[in-house]
DNA sequence: TTAGTAAATGACTTATCGGTCAGTTATATA
DNA sequence: TATATAACTGACCGATAAGTCATTTACTAA
């Protein structure tokens, strides 16, 4: 047509080596949180980082290495991160504000999905499991663990294996964000505020003193 | 060799038209406890039932509906009777031998990969979810539903929701009963008989009364 | 302007696996 | 023993998806 055409091609695609690996992690995570890892697509993954699936595998040797940094480079952070939104307040506090925190952090669909697949997909990997009970779950229960021991210490909590008690606390927690974010779990359901309600309530009973007529714990209100 | 061979062949398979059925079903509850839904091959479902793949056909339209059946004429009727194990006692009592039945009952391999599947898989098929759903879940919760509310009558146990309490208490033992089936939790586990002893004891501390003489506030919806 | 090359593509290869069916074998019955 | 047929087999088909690589394209630097 007229020649005053710029000599720019619109090119089809443009070279972004530094930026590529970001780019597949993050729709990495979203594809894997939605269909778990053997369900998960190259393809969908590619087209969703605008690349083609050629180019993943300039960047990562495999889908179960992509799977792996996706753990490493996305997952961990972001859920270290949040072990560290709790300080302050007396130990029943803190383990209160650990449930609330934790609860409205797996309130997204994502959050929950990924949970679904580190509990029951992960199996199949087990030195990836081993990594990600070193990176995440060992730091989660030992922040936990701490304030357990605190409470025991100054009697604000019974006397109990910190510990077991962790595995507890986040067994209550976990177990119920899985079904509420089944589809079918809540047809049946209550509303979340009231679920996690109710789990704080059970919780802090289990793990209040007995109260024996003597020293009645100051109940607040 | 010898001509005084019988005229029998030995044959390589024989008809066993009423036998195929439970044979198939069999093998299938094992390949898909093992490798879940997703993962599990019909040629190796047909392989333990010492069939052919095209013998599964015969009995079963589809992998989908294989599974079906099996849920429907083995899993059900296998979980419907350990609900029963439970009668007489206080309210105390039976929430305790609830727990340790089915810690017990969870104790092999086999049932934990099928609670594994249950919770993570089944949700892909959302009518068989439904299903087990009315025919499995819905059972089990009336039991232990109807347990709590006795002991709340009575005064065993403190006010509470009996709906409500039962996830929370399945809740811990499921998650648990996950947890102790995954290699890497072993490395750092402590004994099953240990386990089971801190659930009982987390659960039951959570339900009991306050203690304290003035009017703990129930909350009740 | 023009090689030179790094980045990216997407058609292709390969492997797997659910499902089919033409042919084979066992068994009942005549 | 001969015939009919139900039961069973396993080679095959088609769809899917991970992984490869010859080719194309964007960019760089001489």
């Amino acid at each position: 047509m007229s020649s005053s055409t710029p000599p720019t091609h619109d090119p089809k695609w443009r070279r972004l080596p530094e930026e590529r690996p970001r780019q597949i992690l993050e729709a990495a995570i979203a594809v894997f949180g939605e269909h778990g890892i053997a369900a998960a697509k190259l393809e969908e993954i590619a087209a969703r980082a605008g690349v083609s699936k050629g180019t993943i595998y300039l960047y990562f040797p495999s889908k179960e290495d992509l799977f792996r940094e996706v753990i490493r480079q996305v997952l961990v952070p972001r859920i270290a991160q949040v072990e560290h939104e709790l300080t302050g307040g007396t130990a029943i506090e803190q383990i209160e504000r650990y449930l609330r925190v934790h609860w409205h952090y797996f309130d997204r669909p994502e959050a929950a999905s990924w949970l679904r697949l580190v509990l029951f997909e992960l199996h199949k990997f087990p030195d990836l499991e081993q990594f990600y009970y070193d990176e995440v779950i060992a730091l989660s229960n030992r922040v936990l663990g701490d304030v357990l021991r605190r409470g025991v210490a100054s009697g604000e909590l019974r006397q109990l294996d910190p510990a077991a008690s962790v595995s507890l606390i986040k067994a209550v927690l976990l177990m119920h964000v899985i079904w509420m974010s089944s589809p079918a779990a809540k047809a049946s359901a209550r509303a979340p505020q009231h679920t996690i309600d109710g789990i704080v309530d059970f919780v802090l009973h289990a793990l209040r003193p007995d109260a024996p007529a003597g020293v009645a714990a100051p109940v607040l209100p």
